[in-house]
DNA sequence: AGCACGCCGACT
DNA sequence: GTCGGCGTGCTC
């Protein structure tokens, strides 16, 4: 996807949009069913049901039964003979046809098996129960042919006109249930039910918004005006860190709201949203509708339902919530566009902004992106004319950027075992004294990152994916992040046998913790990272104390870097700035830029000025020297040419295979295999066979393939191609990453 | 992906 | 003599 949408696809996506209605009333539908089959099952009418394509059905395949979704008249390539008919219509309304198409788009484009993608939008039986009734008494005003003392208590309580449950009834008037039933019984109480899921309000559109600024308005007043054209669009809505992006683009969803239509905003980490919500209430005196993975089934049924029947007005979620069933969408939002964490990893591997312009186009809405810092993908598509961009120069109310420098780790040595140097620690003195906070930042979870031997330079590695266990001083364990694995940090050397010699090597932000309280023992310090904060609540807990002033420094991983608004944080400090640059990853550069931009950019957010120190070894390096400049641009420049040098993405596709077995050579076999299948095409690079950067994890060897095919390639053509040529052995997996992200 | 059918070791 | 291991193959 890459945010690259030759125009073939557009044409394509109108010339199959046909009616909705399965012709002919056919007595075979196809259906897709859960399988890595390449194409959908018929299946047989029941008769007196008619089947639209969309519908969500109960289909028998083999001994049970599975939701399969109808797409369209049967196929006839299956002997009518062998044909089941369908168990039943699970919903009444089909999905919308736009939302099919997504997924007829999606397994197309990741080469998944089109079965197997519906399950994003229908993942459960429970979607389409019907919602949980709950029975409630009123009164009816006919006297009970014989009144008692017990009858009376209950009548007089039910009086009020409030609704309550038999039970509740019973227990306030100081009665029976049986009395209670018996008055149901001779028509003096009614039973009456009403849905369990409270509604979703509307949000108020008319509510005055915040005064803009006038960059503000401008850019409010375009987004209207795309949201009003009710046509397919992109925009990027960039500005920097509080420039006030998010009032913006509330002025596009009110635009929507006004019009009748829905709206979903996309959030990279639904877990840190609840300033989010806040400000969306305040906005529109309500919450929206929350879609993400912590809800309950019986939240997901209702806000699946709501979306469905357009009660939900406005959806804010994570990724998959581009699979709900809008029917009449008006715009999408994608908050923070350039964050990785909208690329799905695992399972059905997608991007999630890139997912959204397609539905956006299906749809035929606008879709707004927002970002302080844009993926070069959508730099690129500006550039092209295929997304409009809209600026937002300055922070809004007058704030100041944030001065940043970098500190020369070379000339500023760190004694040994410490991370915080010298200018550093004057920097937090002085915010300290002003009363003002600190942040100090390490994108490294746990204690030290790697623990070796002193007596015989034993390395502690994980027995599952062979890479450095990391420890975890809160824990008291050793960790691989990668799969899990975990175990007590042993006395001995497991190779030497030597006792307490296993030390930690390299900081993690437990241990820059510990150097700051160290160093000022009557600060307050809090760490924030995955390990100690585990819920949204706990999240909001921490960022409430900071705001309110009562931890003096906060270490923190990449957590902190999502839009909070500390007042009285002044101070940056990224321990480690270099980190992410290490390893081959394409787009390193650029992530570390985001990255230390979006930290940086928590400081000074109010009026009192910011700043922020980056402990480098490399301050030469073009990300260092273009956040200390504040220069965005040339840096941004500088990388896409390289990129354009190189061949490589957004000028260029990327397709990533790992091949991975439990058995070692029978993932080498296949690879050989694979490689000499690979078929030759111009403009087509192969890269590999070759051991994937974790060569081993939970087990399996993985071997990994690179595809670099230039935009012109049908890149999907040529992997099924090549994939359909070779045949893989049942013990050996080949998982496909288009547009990949993470190199591992 | 499930789930069945189908051929070879330790048990009532 | 059976119960059960998971290897191969099918599901409209």
């Amino acid at each position: 996807m890459g945010g690259t949408t030759p125009k073939s696809r557009n044409q394509m996506a109108s010339a199959i949009k046909p009616s909705p209605l399965v012709q002919n009333l056919t007595s075979r539908v196809a259906v897709l069913v859960p399988l890595p089959a390449p194409g959908p099952y018929d299946y047989l009418v029941p008769e007196g049901t008619d089947l639209h394509r969309g519908d969500v059905v109960e289909a028998p395949l083999g001994s049970r039964h599975v939701v399969g979704l109808v797409v369209g008249p049967g196929t006839g390539e299956v002997d009518e003979a062998k044909l089941k008919p369908l168990a039943r219509k699970c919903t009444d309304q089909p999905l919308p046809l736009a939302l099919v198409e997504s997924l007829e788009w999606l397994a197309a484009y990741t080469l998944t098996p089109p079965g197997l993608v519906i399950g994003l939008a229908v993942r459960s039986q429970g979607y389409f129960d019907p919602p949980k009734m709950r029975k409630l008494l009123r009164v009816t005003g006919t006297e009970p042919p014989r009144m008692t003392d017990a009858r009376g208590r209950v009548l007089e309580t039910a009086g009020d006109g409030f609704a309550r449950t038999a039970a509740e009834l019973a227990s306030e008037a100081g009665a029976s249930a049986s009395v209670v039933k018996g008055l149901v019984a001779v028509g003096s109480l009614q039973v009456f039910e009403v849905a369990e899921d409270e509604p979703f309000a509307v949000p108020d559109a008319e509510r005055p918004g915040p005064k803009l600024s006038e960059d503000q308005s401008a850019a409010a007043l375009s987004l209207r005006t795309s949201v009003k054209a009710e046509a397919f669009g992109v925009t990027l809505l960039d500005g920097v860190t509080g420039s006030g992006k998010t009032e913006v683009y509330f002025e596009a969803v009110a635009q929507a709201l006004t019009q009748g239509k829905q709206v979903l905003i996309l959030l990279p980490e639904i877990a840190l949203t609840v300033q989010f919500l806040e400000r969306f209430e305040a906005r529109f005196g309500c919450r929206p509708a929350e879609w993400h993975s912590d809800l309950s089934s019986k939240e997901r049924r209702h806000v699946w339902q709501s979306v469905a029947n357009g009660s939900a007005r406005v959806v804010v979620g994570a990724r998959s919530a581009l699979f709900l069933p809008f029917g009449a969408l008006g715009a999408i939002i994608v908050d923070e566009e350039h964050e990785k964490a909208f690329k799905q990893e695992d399972g059905i591997i997608y991007h999630g902004r890139d997912m959204a312009v397609v539905r956006a186009r299906l749809e035929d809405c606008p879709i707004i992106f927002a970002s302080a810092t844009p993926s070069l993908e959508t730099v690129f598509n500006v550039a092209q004319r295929k997304f409009t961009q809209l600026h937002l120069p300055d922070r809004h109310g007058g704030a100041q950027l944030p001065q940043i420098e970098a500190v020369d780790l070379r000339s500023h040595k760190l004694a040994k075992g410490e991370w915080l140097s010298a200018p550093l620690v004057d920097a937090v003195n002085n915010a300290l004294a002003r009363g003002e906070q600190a942040l100090l930042f390490l994108n490294r979870r746990g204690y030290a990152p790697l623990t070796v031997c002193n007596a015989c330079g034993h390395r502690m590695i994980s027995p599952e994916s062979s890479t450095w266990l990391v420890e975890h001083r809160y824990t008291g364990r050793l960790i691989d992040h990668l799969t899990g694995f975990s175990m007590a940090k042993p006395k001995l050397c497991p190779t030497c046998g030597a006792e307490d010699t296993l030390a930690p090597c390299g900081p993690g932000v437990e241990r820059v913790a510990e150097e700051a309280q160290a160093r000022w023992p009557k600060a307050r310090l809090a760490v924030m990272s995955s390990d100690v904060i585990h819920s949204p609540g706990e999240a909001q807990e921490l960022i409430e104390a900071m705001t309110l002033g009562q931890i003096d420094i906060l270490i923190g991983t990449q957590m902190v870097a999502k839009g909070h608004h500390f007042p009285q944080l002044t101070m940056v400090g990224v321990v480690d700035a270099d980190l992410g640059l290490k390893g081959g990853d394409l787009r390193a550069a650029e992530r570390t830029f985001q990255l230390l931009q979006q930290v940086a950019g928590r400081a000074g957010r109010a009026e009192k000025p910011g700043h922020v120190l980056l402990q480098t070894r490399m301050p030469e390096h073009p990300v260092m020297t273009a956040l200390v400049a504040g220069d965005r641009d040339t840096f941004v420049a500088a990388e896409m040419a390289e990129r354009e040098a190189a061949g490589m993405p957004p000028f260029a596709r990327l397709a990533a295979l790992v091949i991975s077995s439990l058995d070692r050579a029978l993932a080498e076999e296949t690879a050989n295999l694979l490689a000499h299948a690979a078929p030759n095409a111009r403009g087509v690079d192969l890269w590999g066979p070759a051991p994937a950067p974790y060569a081993m994890v939970r087990g399996r060897h993985r071997i990994r393939f690179l595809v670099r095919a230039n935009r012109d390639v049908n890149l999907q053509a040529y992997l099924s191609a090549w994939l359909g040529s070779a045949k893989i052995p049942a013990k050996v997996r080949v998982k496909v990453d288009i547009d990949p992200y993470s190199f591992l």
